[in-house]
DNA sequence: TCGTAAACGAGACGGTACGTCCTGTCTTAAC
DNA sequence: GTTAAGACAGGACGTACCGTCTCGTTTACGA
């Protein structure tokens, strides 16, 4: 993607030329994401236009795709920026407090963000077009899974979860449901996250201890 | 939706007036679906262009615009005629066969028929817009939690699973990791879909017989 | 013009086949003619819609289209029907009064009926398109200059012109500033045509008398 | 008409801002209203294209529409454009020269130029749409009407002409047989144009001298 | 401090698609 | 066999954006 020359920056890469000329304006790239979010909130990704972000940023459609060379390479900024936030599992010692915070980060994040109708504006690019889907899953989906298998495995070490509990699956269990309603439905609530987990714990449980 | 007078329709409502003028043609009905399918599937929604499904029907563009109103329309025409053969769970007498083919019915669907590409496509459109949403969940989503609901009062039932087994988000268990999968990658195989419905089981296995 | 079986009528030709099924309607003939000379009043012939001419005589297009071929043939059963009660110029014995009448005919066609209108919206058909025009020129044309070549000889025989007055441009001298001012404005009054025919009358009056 | 923000231009008005934005293309504005006299020629108004305007010059539709509003804008420039040469009359001292000079004007106008057929074409637009007909009207008939005025006064000061000669209808007199003849046929020579300016000047002619 | 080069807003530009309208043909049921 | 109604392919309408391209102006750096 970031095959032109400076692509997506102010922040250039490191090595690189002693730029000459006018510096690109971090103000307008905060600007034109900002705006881009926005835009991507009301209109969904097919009813964004680069005219109407350009013009909610005070910003020439050139500004624009000096950084990004199209609608996806914009959103996909967009969307990187708000999910990050929301992947990390604190380790608290309490296992069934980790498995819930892996549903519920999913679901605030859905929720009470504007990751959540980001993400629903974008989940056909994500599932269709490599060109968002492969970064978005290489990073934040990723990111994801590391953190609830580090989760599981904790579990496990601690006697909670079985030996043999599914971790490449977990995540689908855990986070599939909350994806799920955002698409098709359903409350999204604390005891909705409780009783998506309480499954989950009960079908890893250890067979003696149970919980 | 149907508000204008006679859309979507060879098939008028049934005590119609006795209709002048020239029928509509159920050919063409056909072949305008059949290409805003293959399209959809290789443009995705924000990419479809009724000009182009107009040309590949070998149609007028007003021909489509007499059946269905707009792109979100004549896509969840699409959708529906696409989704509705895989919702219904066969009564087998064995509680672990009638889980698995909840999940592995919603599978089969995304993996080896155009419904996979087609709803795709349509996520985005589904989860922001009520146009599309609103129908798609009273229908097939409400469809496939009613199948889901009674296998799983028949395993209670059969004493297979617990009596207070958790009916609420047994859908999302069983589907969400399929649709999580469809968009945020990992292989949709049968042992996929029995390492997601082993653990449900488990979760809401009855206490003493367990399986 | 007439090629296609039987356009143009009710009135097929005499010795015709003794027509089977229903007959056409005089009814619609009329109506359809009137529903035309107004759209053409009010819109003009770049302006005019079949499909409006239809709508406004009640009348299915094919109705139409089985009597006339196209906008220019309809425009010109029009035209014609319009055309013919403001050619003759009556005998009267007075040089002036017959030469007055000329203008005086094309004036009030142009002012006080439907004519006029109707022949400002075909001016250019009439004048580029030869399916308008040769039959226009043929008929109204030729027939308005032979009653003025028969008033001018009458003048002539009568001593009030002179004997070499121009025939020739005598119909565009009398009838031309009528049609100036259609197009390019100007009052046509009562006076306005008396100066012109004044104007003429001196222009070829015999040298001795004259008047 | 002339509201809209800068239509009409690259020649803007004079006092105008110190235009902002790439600056509209001469070059353009050639090929758009060379291609469109083209095809108000070929095609007539009823029959003339944006779309195949824009096709002809190598342009984009709002190329053509940030310019001139309407088909009736475009065409009212194409004639303007082509009407002016043709108006004066020069001063030579010989009264009949001026007068055939007036007639020649518009025939050589009608019949060796491109303001034929495109006057041809406009001629019921002329006449019936206040859009273009007005304008039309205040520049080049008027204009015609002032030269022809001065040349009959020139005329009645040389005492070639009555004082009281008809000044109100000469324009019609002289201008009036040439677009006769365009419309409703007849030959356009040297000889018609004599013709009708020896009968106009007969008509006119001072009581005395003759000529 | 000055020159230079890139960034910037504005908006023109060739295209493509929109959703609507109309043309001329056709198909149906009713008369 | 004519009629009204209306479906149909095709194509133009005028509008809106796309992504690229000039413009004139601004901003920072290195000389």
């Amino acid at each position: 993607m970031q095959d032109a020359p400076f692509r997506n920056s102010p922040a250039r890469p490191a090595g690189s030329a002693p730029r000459r000329g006018r510096p690109r304006s971090d103000r307008l790239q905060r600007a034109i994401l900002d705006a881009a979010r926005e835009l991507l909130v009301s209109e969904g990704f097919a009813g964004l236009r680069l005219e109407h972000v350009a013009a909610r940023a005070g910003v020439g459609k050139a500004t624009i795709y000096r950084r990004w060379g199209s609608k996806e390479e914009l959103s996909l900024a967009v969307l990187e920026e708000l999910a990050s936030p929301h992947i990390v599992i604190a380790e608290t010692g309490n296992t069934r407090q980790e498995l819930l915070a892996a549903t519920m980060n999913a679901m605030r994040a859905v929720n009470d963000t504007p990751f959540g109708p980001v993400i629903a504006a974008l989940l056909s690019q994500i599932a269709m077009n490599p060109l968002l889907g492969d970064p978005f899953r290489a990073s934040v989906v990723q990111g994801r899974r590391d953190e609830v298998r580090r989760a599981i495995w904790r579990g496990i070490r601690r006697g909670d979860l079985r030996a043999d509990a599914d971790v490449d699956v977990a995540t689908e269990l855990l986070v599939g449901p909350v994806y799920f309603r955002l698409m098709f439905g359903g409350e999204l609530t604390r005891d909705f996250a409780e009783r998506v987990v309480d499954a989950v714990l009960r079908g890893y449980a250890a067979p003696d201890g149970g919980r």
